[in-house]
DNA sequence: CTGAAAGCGCTTACAG
DNA sequence: CTGAAAGCGCTTACAG
């Protein structure tokens, strides 16, 4: 192994000193052309990189993002949820863009984000990543922000949260695709996730599914929402207790499922019971998950944008750490029609 | 914002010296019980934590790891593989079990990875991440070598690259889906997917396959192997060329594909031309991706253990950083029989 | 345009 | 068990 170059090696081979030698290879223009040309080609030479260490030491920023992940219970090895694992490439590309690295973690590991991170000077900034139920991380968000912690949030505007966020409108979203299916002629629905206030985001898509149906005058051919966390096997459940407390001649048109995996779910019970979908019941999922176009039927779905998402993500993190106004930002939701809510019921 | 504390703080509270605290928070038994309590007490209350600058700089080393992936063509925004990012959960939580940070980043994107993660100090090793085409890259990976770089390589073991490798046996996966193929009556054969030694990895499923053909002595009843990498797209593409030069009366009664995006591919193709899967054609993947459990048919596939892989590769790592023996592993493959294999065709 | 010097916040021999 | 001191490898005022 070689033994690593300093600054000062470069300097001695290059017959300057060694404040000049860094001062080339941060590009500055105080330092001649020529001489600036020759430093940098024998930094290159001699395989020289700045120690990030002793840079971000002086410097006192990092130029790295730290990415939370919210840990899911989720059917592969994987443990994170099929959607925020296409945001994270999406993160990842956009970082590397701006020349910062990624520095990934699960959440529920440690204990105090902040002093993880930010105050242990290894992230200049944090970007939030879980499923909208930041309600039991209030106390953590709270320091943060108390802290002076750079940090952006993914999820809807809540004024229970302070701090900047980036969501996908899943009000519009609940709304639309609610919409989508009474315009195709359904008239009594059941919500099958959970839609209390630990789960804002699932609970603003029940919202615009509730604002829809009483639009058309249909609210009370709701029959009503069932709890499930965004799994397969909880909407499998939740599909069970539905068939087992509604009778057959008074069971809904359509199922809108709060997630696509709950959605998964849902259609594997339906199909186990001899229920057709669409034929008998229409179904409905949401996130667009890669499996959505792959399932028997194909899922009809709301498309959250999730590269956009992460440019945004991180840029409003960068413009955060640079002190720049910052505000959030709502996403509109994309209706993703396919064969699960029927083509012509 | 409050102002950070540092160690000299902490010690000033604590009316000892910075050696002393410094000490005390890396729970060296050379200080006082009792007054390394109370310093770590006075440090909590402050809020204090290391500065990882400051301390990587005077250990020179980081506690990170740095991934690098490979960039790939896919159908969502992600731009990671699948079958990657599952296995990036299983490493994010290897990483943090261990202690350790974990560094993302796409490998397309700069141009000397040592450089750029070990000499500068970021990583104390790297993980490389790809799907065993690393030929374009043994010049990086020879001077990774030569440079004394811990990393460690997902893939077979490589008589031309150097440094450890872990991966999963490809020949034998390609083996046993197809000899599986074989006792279920199967005679004649394609195979989909690049089988060249540009992609390692596909090229051992290949001759896995071909060596189970050779043993049932159905080698001339190979139908020959068509080019895609590893994307529904090129799955597409191949069969359709397959089946425009195939006649009909001489199809293959098995089509086996290098990966399940390519089968995913394959299949899709074959409906729109009308042809049955598993009935007319069985078709088998590779990899054992989310999706393949969900397609229409479900895909028969081999799984390759993420979290077990996710583990060796960071446990691996971490012994060879800290210059303990290692050696390549070959995990075995696992068959995953689903319906588009045929029940008892 | 360039150099000498200070200092970022730690860890760890060294001396007691 | 504790403290004074050196030094990790940089960046950046300061002086010229």
């Amino acid at each position: 192994m070689k033994e690593k170059a300093t600054s000062f090696d470069i300097a001695h081979a290059a017959g300057v000193s060694q404040s000049t030698v860094s001062r080339a290879l941060s590009n500055s223009p105080l330092v001649n052309q020529e001489t600036r040309e020759r430093i940098q080609r024998i930094a290159k030479e001699l395989n020289y990189k700045v120690d990030k260490n002793a840079s971000n030491l002086r410097k006192q920023r990092s130029n790295t993002i730290a990415l939370l992940l919210f840990e899911d219970p989720t059917s592969d090895d994987s443990m994170i949820n099929p959607f925020f694992l296409s945001m994270l490439g999406s993160i990842t590309r956009a970082c590397a863009s701006a020349g910062y690295d990624l520095l990934v973690s699960f959440q529920n590991m440690n204990d105090d984000w902040h002093a993880e991170y930010e105050d242990s000077n290894k992230a200049d900034g944090i970007i939030l990543l879980g499923y909208g139920d930041y309600t039991e991380y209030k106390d953590k968000i709270d320091m943060l922000e108390e802290q002076g912690t750079h940090f952006v949030r993914w999820g809807a505007h809540d004024a229970e949260h302070p701090g900047v966020s980036i969501g996908c409108d899943n009000f519009q979203g609940g709304y639309d695709i609610v919409s989508h299916l009474i315009a195709k002629g359904n008239r009594s629905f059941v919500f099958i996730g959970e839609a209390g206030n630990q789960a804002p985001e699932f609970q603003a898509r029940y919202f615009g599914y509730l604002k829809a149906l009483k639009e058309q005058g249909l609210s009370q051919h709701t029959l009503g929402q069932y709890d499930a966390i965004s799994t397969e096997g909880a909407g499998y459940d939740a599909t069970e207790q539905m068939l087992n407390e509604i009778t057959l001649s008074s069971r809904p048109d359509a199922i809108v499922c709060a997630s696509d995996l709950i959605a998964l779910g849902v259609m594997q019970k339906l199909a186990d019971a001899g229920v057709n979908v669409p034929d008998d019941i229409v179904v409905v999922g949401y996130d667009n998950i890669p499996v959505a176009a792959y399932s028997t039927p194909s899922l009809t779905t709301v498309k959250q944008n999730t590269k956009l998402a992460g440019e945004l993500l991180v840029s409003t993190l960068l413009d955060a750490i640079a002190n720049k106004p910052v505000e959030d930002y709502l996403m509109p939701a994309e209706l993703v029609v396919r064969q699960s809510c029927g083509s012509n019921k």
